[in-house]
DNA sequence: ACCAGGCTTCTTTTT
DNA sequence: GAAGCCTGGT
């Protein structure tokens, strides 16, 4: 007896939620009702009785998404909510929880964000007395997490290591590990890492969740790492009841480690695997789709699909090209707003995509202006401001005393007279004696060379810890505990928190305690919503705030304009929406110019942010636009001129009347002629019109290129070699006279060095002061 | 011990 | 155009 809700689904989801057994791969374009299908797949198991709802684990890549799964899943069948829904992270760290005395950590580890990673990676360049210019700590971390991504050892990066420089990397790595070890501390990629660890060396406990987990399914399967395959690999290897869904189209997690061969070679790895194709999008209207697949067919290497619509041809996509920045801003703002007043529609049906989270600021200024209500999503992470990390690191201290990049972020802070001597000798004495920082300072009269009111300050920290544990429920018993959001609350009173705020001036203060607050309630909502049989613990607290993300927040009731990166966009949808900032060096990323494979991925983001649309979609470019404090004029993106003139409204061109004669020579020649502006894409510089813009990409002009990197396998030393000095030379000076490719003739006034660049400023006839990054090539010497 | 002021560097995306 | 780092002064 099959329900009649099935019979809403289409043939081809039908199947897929039919083939229960064996591995399955569903290669769901855009739109085509994936969660649909999985959450049906995932009833019929439980309906049909081929499996238990505890025997079902389905991964998913946000919060946000398990959480709907859930939710849908528990509104169709009884007991829906024991279907184990979470993501990769969560899961990982729910088994680890349980299990990773195994390994020689305490259950009690706490979880490192990348902030934390640079701190460890800060003292270990230290500790090896390497010069900190020469190892960039962010360079570090990535290097660290491309190499746990793939599976290799700091010993393994060791033995790969050819240059010097190379073996310093190794060597920071190795130290890293061994830090981490020493904190009980795991980072994110250590979560999958070690649970695979954990099932490779204790084959019992393979096999526990083995039986347990029959039915598997992944989701955003396209966006899995290496690790992430062995895990899934590894669990269902025995019963094989692997069920994976994604498109390779939308994977934009390569910088990650993400490996999109995952999904290519799935049928490889399960030759017995069925393929399932959704291809009926029921999201947009053709034009939509007609403009997203003009763009994405430029890719190579990947699967061929036909996507299409039965939601009618719909509106046209439009294209705007700005004078500014602040110009586009403005318009779309003005637009929303518009549209809002005349009962057309609501805030919420729009969203603003961008490249980098930087451009959201133009648009927050609008809509503040235009009394807009907005939301930005992601950003900076609520949990990595400031005042709240220093709060969880009292909390994190709490629960696990050894965690020294938490317990070093707050003996001192507030001040309470303890300088950076001081802790650098009570560092030395606990390395010395092999044990924590927190459990040297408890011994802080035996820190030879400190002195006696040094060592009532450390005691006095020391209480004041001890103090909070018996609040947390660490110390004594766990059901004695403070409720999370009085426990927020006590830290901030008891620790002087809020008298130290009053330091700043007002304004940061208000939102420091307004974000303390938000704290307290989110604390409170953690409590409420605890669902687990027994009672939520501090470290389940700190690991729900460790895993969660900002878009996992994302309210779609509030009716505000939503703004947010092209990343975040993944997986929702939305009326109308404005992909702005659509110009070369900023979309695709400068960083992302100089290698195929990294175009390709820059255009699968393109795809991902034309795909949410679901009736208009508008693109949008700026002539010019600041950043990093200095003007850029970018041509327009190639994803842009990859998209046939006639599928292109262009409206408006404002302000562009005086450039014009510019436009045709150079970045407009993409529309109405259009002479060969597809074809071959990514073929590095020889993209793009007449090419007299031909070296412009707002930073390096030629001859960038990293260290020798072997692709597509690439070893994990491959990744992140520091790139070679830019190559500009200065050819004039102040006074001289210059031509610019757009504002003619000039006097070259001052020249600041910017880097390996220089800021030229110079005085253009007709134009006025202006200033110009060297490398832009735009300026040359007048003859 | 702590702070102010100047310098540099940076910026892609995030579970 | 911000945030982090260093330096030198109190």
């Amino acid at each position: 007896m099959i329900p009649e809700r099935y019979s809403k689904l289409n043939e081809r989801q039908w199947e897929a939620v039919r083939q229960t057994e064996g591995p399955l791969l569903i290669l769901a374009g855009a739109g085509s009702g994936k969660t649909n299908v999985l959450t049906h797949r995932i009833a019929y198991l439980i309906e049909q009785d081929i499996c238990a709802p505890y025997e079902i684990l389905a991964i998913t890549f946000t919060n946000k998404a398990a959480g709907e799964m859930k939710r849908r899943v528990t509104d169709m069948v009884d007991c829906g909510d024991a279907v184990w829904v979470a993501t990769f992270h969560s899961t990982c760290a729910r088994i680890l929880r349980r299990h990773i005395g195994f390994l020689g950590y305490e259950t009690d580890f706490t979880i490192y964000d990348s902030d934390d990673q640079r701190a460890v990676v800060r003292h270990v360049i230290k500790d090896l007395k390497l010069d900190p210019k020469a190892y960039k700590e962010r360079q570090m971390v990535a290097f660290i997490s491309d190499c746990k991504t793939q599976g290799v050892t700091p010993n393994e990066a060791l033995r790969m290591a050819q240059y010097s420089f190379q073996t310093a990397w190794a060597e920071i790595y190795k130290a890293y590990e061994k830090r981490l070890k020493e904190n009980n501390a795991l980072d994110f990629d250590d979560l999958l890492l070690k649970t695979v660890e954990l099932f490779r060396q204790e084959p019992d406990v393979l096999q526990y969740y083995r039986r347990r987990f029959r039915y598997i399914m992944v989701d955003e399967y396209q966006d899995t790492n290496h690790v992430q395959f062995e895990l899934v690999e590894l669990l269902a290897r025995e019963h094989h009841n692997l069920c994976v869904v994604g498109d390779d189209d939308q994977s934009i997690y390569r910088f990650r480690g993400a490996d999109i061969r995952n999904i290519l070679d799935f049928e490889k790895s399960f030759p017995e695997a069925k393929v399932v194709k959704l291809e009926q999008n029921y999201r947009s209207t053709t034009h939509i789709l007609d403009v997203a697949n003009a763009v994405i067919k430029n890719n190579r290497g990947r699967k061929e699909k036909h996507l299409w619509s039965a939601l009618g041809e719909g509106a046209r996509v439009s294209f705007r090209l700005y004078e500014t920045g602040q110009d586009e801003a403005s318009d779309v703002v003005r637009s929303v707003k518009t549209a809002v007043l005349a009962g057309r529609a609501s805030y919420k049906d729009f969203a603003v995509l961008y490249r980098t989270n930087a451009q959201s600021r133009l648009f927050e200024e609008r809509c503040i202006n235009a009394s807009v209500p907005y939301a930005l999503v992601g950003g900076v992470n609520f949990y990595q401001r400031e005042e709240i990390k220093d709060i969880l690191a009292y909390l994190r201290t709490v629960q696990n005393g050894r965690d020294d990049v938490s317990t070093e972020r707050i003996v001192n802070k507030p001040r309470r007279g303890i300088g950076d001597t001081s802790i650098q000798k009570m560092r030395a004495f606990a390395a010395q004696k092999g044990i924590s920082f927190m459990d040297a300072v408890e011994r802080a009269e035996e820190v030879p060379g400190i002195n006696t009111s040094t060592v009532t300050r450390f005691k006095e920290f020391a209480k004041l810890i001890k103090g909070l544990r018996e609040d947390a429920g660490v110390l004594g018993d766990p059901e004695e505990r403070l409720p999370f959001a009085e426990l927020v609350q006590t830290v901030a009173e008891k620790t002087g928190y809020y008298d130290y705020l009053d330091e700043f001036d007002e304004d940061r203060r208000d939102q420091k305690i307004e974000n303390i607050d938000e704290f307290i309630s989110k604390a409170e909502e953690f409590e409420n919503n605890w669902e687990e049989d027994r009672t939520a613990s501090l470290q389940d607290f700190l690991e729900e705030v460790a895993l969660v993300a900002d878009v996992d927040a994302l309210n779609e009731d509030d009716n505000k304009l939503l703004l947010m990166t092209l990343h975040s966009s993944k997986g929702l949808e939305f009326t109308t929406v404005f992909l702005c900032g659509m110009e070369e060096g900023l979309f695709p990323s400068y960083m992302s110019m100089d290698e195929d494979a990294d175009v390709e991925e820059e255009r699968r983001l393109c795809y991902v942010g034309i795909t949410r649309a679901k009736k208009e979609l508008h693109l949008s470019a700026a002539r010019s636009r600041m950043v990093n404090g200095s003007m850029n004029y970018n041509d327009i993106s190639r994803f842009v001129r990859e998209i046939p003139p006639e599928l292109l409204e262009q409206q408006g061109m404002r302000m562009s009347a005086s450039y014009g004669s510019v436009f045709r020579k150079s970045a407009y020649t993409g529309f109405g002629g259009n002479g060969g502006a597809y074809g071959r894409p990514n073929t590095g510089s020889s993209f793009g019109g007449s090419g007299s813009y031909g070296g412009q990409r707002g930073t390096s002009g030629a001859a960038q290129k990293p260290a020798p990197k072997t692709a597509p396998q690439k070893p994990a030393f491959g990744l992140s070699f520091p790139v070679s000095p830019k190559n500009v030379t200065l050819d004039f000076e102040v006074g001289d006279r210059v031509v610019h490719t757009k504002f003619g003739s000039g006097t070259v006034t001052e020249i600041t060095k910017k880097g390996e660049d220089y800021k030229i400023a110079a005085d253009f006839d007709g134009f006025g002061r202006r200033v110009i990054l060297l490398s832009s090539g735009m300026l040359k010497k007048e003859t």
